[in-house]
DNA sequence: TATGAATGAGAATTCATTCAT
DNA sequence: GATGAATGAATTCTCATTCAT
């Protein structure tokens, strides 16, 4: 059992506690991305990272709690490199275009995260709390994008349509990114990245 | 022994044991939408079809040749009911909003289907066939919608535009319509079906 | 998974059915009367019945039904053991000393019950449920004890003493039965249980 | 390299390893008390000692070990209390009652104390010798029960009975009274001491 | 055809104990 | 003396699949 502190919760890990959990996860994700999330089990990990199954759970009290940290971790990433890409953006139709090439080069770049986190979103098996925290970033990033379109419709820059169908919409063909990627390899992806925005670029202008 | 029911040896099927496949793959549809893919076990399935899990053994020789079964009988009853709405379109703008909007309502009216096939395409455990016959059949859609897009735009009636993003595109789009009516139960379906044919009407129009 | 029959509760048991579970039963008692309760897992168990651990969980859901049902078990067949040695009592001391008497006996008749569901009862480790039903039927029993106790002292046969403290007395005593017997094989049972009679006689008589 | 601390090895204890060994059992009291034996680990017992869980396994090479010194040290500091009120009894009855008294008396105020052997005397997990132990020690008491028992006998104080059930029936209901105090904690102490005692005068008396 | 008892190969999890630091 | 990361064996439980009936 792992010294979980229960009264503040949080409990200050050491620099060695840091990084096996660390490893751990990456270990997690290659191997997600490689076998799949049903296969990934424990013993399949630790062999990866070359640590003993036992370890994982002295590190992460239970499975839930790895993935959890898994997809923690590879939406931080994630958010570092489109923060970076999204400032400056001068007009709605830039700054959604700032979004989804950013994300698809991010795609582009990180697919075994990407397919991690699509598998343990989708995985019925103890990931409940990974899927839950998903459900709701997802809301949250649906939120955002209504907001963003909303405003662009009062300032009259983009048309009238359903804010909310745009949203889903918009993200789902981003999320749909990884596996076309993966199914062919050769795609040129800043063509990529740059026809989607066109896409709603047209679908979202006047 | 039991019947032959692998790919080539085919083996005419009787009147009951047509009626027991069915039987069998809708109690499974059911019950994966009821308690999701992990914990829909032969044992599950069997006790809401009223018959021993041994049985479905006996119809299914393995577990993936029913989730197969269940994909192609979903998809088959899909098709149906697509290929109803599809007849008589005048143009490729109303070609494609028929895909889309029966598409929706589709979803709307068939929720338990769409959500144990989404369960079963992206499950690890036992689907590899299914998963894999799904991958085809997603390539052969895009393949139609990209030929659409190809011949609209020939002939002058759509703008220049990836044919291929804009396929795998729609396609996101569709298939994010179930989470989304699941999400909120709310929604106005015709309206939901009639925003997302006119984004994509934007999209690939000059 | 047991097609356990989640309305009613019951699952109309079949005959071979009832008798695996009551050959699991015999097998976990003298397992745990041999090796203790701790060291008695599935395994051991399993060996000791000669079938496979999974077999018991498929007739057992839990670890604690399984426990359970040893305890309803033993302690049904006690009280068989005992209602026939009660009928008939002519006086509290009558009454009283039928009791101790069979239970001694009851426990010199059949050690490795007593050993199991002593062990069982004292256990922390899955027996949650069935040491939940002991301590509840511990206290039916003291009540029934305190209840006797009290009407003597009512119609003026027993001299005044607190009936609780006797009734936890008596219930110590007698379950301090099947050690003893265990320690000192050598004992005169039928001594044993006279002269524990006489003891709570003196205690309880003016 | 570790402080031998087996039988014949011995070895001198520092004063800070004597002071840690008493911490450790002191914390193993209370966790044991809280949580129960089979939840008792060594993280645990660490935890509430503030110390390392390898520290344990270096004070004490097994846990049986750790065990083995509970018990003593709760037997210890029992004997210590028991002693102070057994001086000067006057006569067989009053030597008993002192017992029995002292004893529940001690019950009251340890609680912990007597939780945590009691769950170590019938824990079968690691706790071998402890167990072992406890019999011995459960021996010698009952043989000088006996012994007193028999010379009041002799001298004819008492009446004419079988000195071992009386011995071990004392013991029982002495025994039993942690878990009564726990049950009903608004139990009258004094007063329950009081009765035990009375009960075991008229059973003893001619 | 159909049953359902039985198997056996995993799965996550727990934890005393070890050992490099 | 003390730490705490790491191990590895053991545990319960799950379930597709088999097979005697």
């Amino acid at each position: 059992m792992q010294p979980e502190n229960e009264s503040s919760g949080q409990h200050q890990r050491s620099f060695i506690e840091e990084a096996r959990r660390g490893q751990i996860v990456a270990a997690t994700i290659e191997t997600i991305a490689e076998i799949g999330y049903a296969k990934a089990s424990f013993v399949r990990i630790a062999q990866r990272a070359g640590i003993s199954p036992g370890l994982i759970t002295y590190h992460f009290a239970k499975r839930e709690e790895l993935m959890k940290q898994v997809m923690l971790t590879v939406h931080d990433s994630m958010d570092r490199a489109l923060s970076a890409r999204g400032e400056g953006a001068v007009s709605y139709q830039a700054a959604l275009r700032a979004i989804i090439e950013g994300f698809v080069h991010y795609c582009a770049d990180h697919p075994a995260e990407l397919i991690a986190i699509s598998q343990i979103a989708s995985a019925a098996r103890d990931a409940e709390t990974a899927r839950t925290w998903a459900t709701e970033q997802n809301a949250r990033t649906l939120t955002e994008l209504e907001e963003m379109f909303r405003e662009g419709q009062d300032v009259g820059d983009l048309r009238r349509f359903d804010v909310r169908v745009m949203a889903v919409s918009v993200l789902a063909a981003m999320e749909a990114t990884p596996a076309e990627l993966m199914t062919r390899p050769d795609t040129d992806v800043a063509r990529y990245a740059r026809e989607l925005a066109d896409l709603f670029e047209h679908a979202i202008s006047a």
